[in-house]
DNA sequence: CCTTCTCTTTTCATCTGCCGAAAATCGATC
DNA sequence: GATCGATTTTCGGCAGATGAAAAGAGAAGG
């Protein structure tokens, strides 16, 4: 059984307390009973009892017949989102950077957002004086954008997708992203002036796209037959 | 930003609160500073500020240059724990339900213990009345026995190990199961009386637990290179 | 059947830990 | 410098969290 460090400065004592617990469950490779895990965390039964059943309201914990705790579903749904999201921000990064390296332009990741929107979670701004503005943490369209349409899966069979709108002096080409269920996590674009991008920068900077699309999707576990040939 | 109910009867109200708070963090796909997440769980900044330095401190949560919180280290441990033990324990029980009707002999499934030992965690024991008893919840050591040499890797080309004690008269045969790295999460294995256990026997209950493993192991998410062709 | 035991939950009185309002701090902008 | 919004800290009050004890629940044995 987990054997635990004292409580920490300056921590709301309770929600300490509760945490060891959950911690104590999840990492249990032996007994698992109330009894047990009141005596690994130091609590008395009555408060360890009362933990639990706040833990298991929330369905992070659940006890099975044999009176041992386990995760819950809500843990596990919780447990799937912080490894899947987490990742994909940190491992985004050095790839936004090395776009921005290789085409001068603006690179975003982009993943859903409110529904009908695509929410910029993170970019790396061009180098240049004129550039497209960086919108982290700001939404777009999902409709009739490339990376809507490229989180939505309608790519060319390049791989990548591009938008230029009548109204818009913006160039947009993006790729989407696939976690390790095949599944589409979110998607790198690159956004370019109009007046300066050319049908050659277009093909370059999808090519690039694709790339690291393919890179980040290998990383998060995507399956080879769905990345396609490197 | 999530909507969450309201608090249900006879919790913790604060380890309710801030539980309520990790799950806004984790499932945030908009704005995550402290203001965003006090909003979404209607507590005042000055609480939510405290509750989020507590998740902090156990590095279920870290805040960004940007001043917005994701899921910590601690948390992804956490998650890759919940993810992989609950998904074995659960989806080994119809398999050694098959495995028991196959072989007329007592399954279980072995997970590292305390060091040097293996953890009896899900068993079904023989029909017959003469059996190898269940002993769900206790070790044996991990040195000697086939459970122990199967979660150390040390299986024969055919993918099974077997034990035979002077000592014992119980005949163990183990197969391992692996996870999505690769990785060895337990080992199934069948323990019979050795008086009515052939050679043939042996061989017969290898092949089934090595098939049984594989379909496991595959489940789980192993890659296909490590389990090998069906 | 009853008794005994262990584990768990509930009750209850106590007190201190948690709370929110307010003040202070911090960082960005003009 | 001043202003603003976000965040942290302070502080007094009270109710929520606590542990001891009682009650409840289930299993085992006679």
């Amino acid at each position: 059984m987990t054997s635990v460090a004292p409580s920490q400065e300056g921590s709301t004592r309770s929600v300490d307390r509760a945490l060891r617990l959950l911690a104590a469950v999840l990492e249990s490779t032996t007994q698992g009973t109330l009894s047990d895990l009141a005596r690994a965390t130091e609590l008395s039964a009555a408060t360890a009892s009362r933990l639990l059943a706040t833990l298991a309201q929330h369905d992070l914990v659940v006890r099975g017949e044999d009176g041992k705790y386990r995760s819950g579903t809500r843990m596990r749904q919780l447990a799937a989102a912080a490894l899947r999201d987490n990742a994909l921000y940190e491992l985004v990064g050095p790839h936004l950077i090395q776009l921005v390296e290789e085409t001068s332009e603006t690179a975003s990741l982009g993943v859903p957002g409110p529904p009908g929107e695509v929410l910029y979670l993170r970019q790396v701004p061009s180098p240049r004086q004129v550039q497209t503005a960086v919108w982290t943490g700001r939404t777009i369209p999902r409709d009739g954008t490339a990376l809507g349409a490229a989180l939505d899966g309608a790519t060319t069979p390049r791989g990548f997708v591009t938008s230029q709108r009548p109204d818009s002096d913006v160039t947009a080409v993006a790729a989407p992203v696939l976690g390790h269920n095949g599944e589409i996590l979110g998607a790198i674009s690159i956004n370019a002036p109009a007046y300066r991008t050319t049908d050659a920068d277009v093909e370059r900077y999808g090519a690039a796209l694709v790339r690291h699309a393919r890179e980040l999707s290998v990383a998060l576990g995507a399956p080879q037959h769905l990345v396609g040939p490197a």
